[in-house]
Formats: structure tokens, sequence, C-alpha cells
DNA sequence: CCCGAATTGGCAGTATCTGCCAATAGTTAC
DNA sequence: GTAACTATTGGCAGATACTGCCAATTCGGG
């Protein structure tokens, strides 16, 4: 992992799909050694995948919420029980646990506010356990980007 | 925008560097008539672009924080300075406006504590006009996907 | 200075992309 | 019911990009 390898990692951040010649281009190397490189970080799982960016509102997904939850008990049984149901949600697209009283912050995706209801009494509520819930509804983005602060 | 559509967006939002000729496979159409859906989604912003998901850790950022703030003052030009300042700081990956007490919440990723500590010191306390800060460290991610919860 | 290992660059066969045109499917008016 | 119109599709072909292989180069250690 040397400085070309954090360059090709921006520079994918940046634009997921470029070709391996422009890639190749931009951090100064020949397609061939550029692609093996490439191959080389996704093997190794310092690149996990690539996606694309999509506008949630556009797509019918209206509301974006940021849910902290505090479960009553931290013991094995009902943490592995509350995580396995965050896998199956889809509407959490994010679950992180967090330093301090062993919260969850959720990020969550909902096309309204009666779906959000729904989400709430249908799909958190009844796993059971959970001591509390705090709703934080996102009004703007005012950055969002992939591109990680490595000095190269 | 219909079910076609939705269905290549979610496609990419899995593997968005599949080839034109897989993606046309999975959503049953023949390599031409996708890659124009494609682009006219990319063309209207709904597709916003791609990029690759790396391991942060692995690059030697092992700390992500939430952070969430409260300005003192909601005027415009304070307002406009902090979102200003957030663009510029390539730490910050997320800044989002929440609802309530006009909070915003960062999502930061940095090398170690010490950076932590340096990043409030340095890049936000001298913003100014700031209420209160509050940290919250990621301890584990349970989850974290780009598919959105669309039911085709 | 020389040797060995790791990395690079070029080449060529294969696969993919993408603009163009005809064919098809869906819709509206009559 | 049908004719005409529109939007979308599928196929073709030239151009572009991918990727495995091998020789050349670079970089450290002795």
């Amino acid at each position: 992992m040397d400085n070309k390898d954090r360059q090709i990692i921006r520079a994918l951040q940046q634009d997921g799909r470029m070709t391996n010649q422009e890639l190749a281009e931009a951090v100064n190397l020949s397609p061939s050694p550029c692609l093996r490189r490439v191959r080389n970080l996704e093997a190794k799982g310092i690149i996990r995948g690539y996606s694309a960016d999509a506008d949630a509102a556009a797509c019918g997904l209206a509301i974006t919420v940021f849910v902290r939850i505090r479960l009553e008990r931290h013991n094995e049984t009902d943490v592995q029980n509350f995580e396995r149901r965050m896998q199956m949600i889809e509407d959490v697209l994010e679950c992180h646990v967090l330093t301090g009283a062993m919260d969850y912050q959720l990020r969550v995706l909902v096309p309204d506010l009666e779906a959000y209801e729904n989400f709430i009494r249908h799909r958190i509520h009844p796993i059971g356990g959970i001591a509390s819930i705090d709703t934080s509804f996102v009004y703007g983005t005012v950055k969002r980007t992939a591109v990680f602060p490595l000095s190269d």
C-alpha cells in the first residue's frame, strides 16, 4: 500500500466508473500495472466494491432519518438479535455502534412521514428490548463525498 | 422513471462497475436501450456518480466520528460561513442539516484520536459562532449499503 | 558493482462500448 | 377496429478498452 495505491483509491472514489486507461493516466502508470494494482486492492478487500450514488428524492425516497437507539440489555443474545434484524430491514442503509451508552445510529430512507411511522411501529418496536429511540430528520445536505482525506 | 429504471439503479448500487452487458441481462434488456437508460439517468442527475467503497482502516483512517454541532446564531452570514468551511475540510465526508435545534451532523474520518483533537481545535473551533459540539465515536459497523429500498 | 526480486510497459487477442437505423410496441384519434 | 404517430427497442459495426503474457526496467541488499 504505497502512494500509487492511495492515488488509485482516491481516483476511484471520485469516479468509480473511470476506465482503466483514464485511471492509469491519472496516476502516471501504464494500463497493465494499473489494472493489476486495482485487482490487488480488490482481492485484499481494501476496495470492497463500487456503487452508484443515486438521488433518493428522485426515486421517491424523500426522507432521510438518523435514528439513535439504546437497548435495555446488552447481553449477547439481545445484541445479536438486534443486529440481525438491522441486516434484514431494507430501509436501514447504515447501522453503526457508537461509544457511550452502547448506542446504535441508523441511517434510514423512507418515502414519507407515514412510512417512517410504520417503520418505527412495525420494524423497530417489534424487535423488543429497546430502551429509547431518538429521531433526527435530515433537512438538507451540505456535503457528501466518498473521497478519503489521504495526503497521497 | 419506470420499473426498469429502478432496477437499473438498484443493480448499479450493488455493483457500480458491472458492464453494460451484465446490467442489460440483469434487467432483461438488450445492451443498447440499457445504456441509453443509464446515460439518461446520469444526464438527469438521478445517478449523480459512481464511487469505490474503500476500507478506511486499511488506508490508515482508523477512526470514524459523528459530530453534532449547534451554532450560536442562525443568521445567513454565519450559516453560509459554516457551510463553506465544511466543504473545504477534507476530513468531513458528510455534513447534514438536522431538524430540531438547527443542528448539523458531520461524519469525520481521522487516523487517530490525536488527529481528531487537532480537527476540533484547528478546524472547527476557529470557525467561531459554535454553541456546542457533541462527539460520538463509531465502535463498529453492523450494516452499510448503498442499495435503496425500492419495490421495483 | 552486481545480483535477485518486484514492478513496469508493450503487445495482441478478446470483449465491450456506443452511434446509427430499421423494427416493434404502445397510444391516440377517428 | 384501424390507421397513424410516438417512444422504445434490438442488432450491427467500427472504435475503444480490457487483460494475460513476456521482456525490460527499477530498486535494494550484499
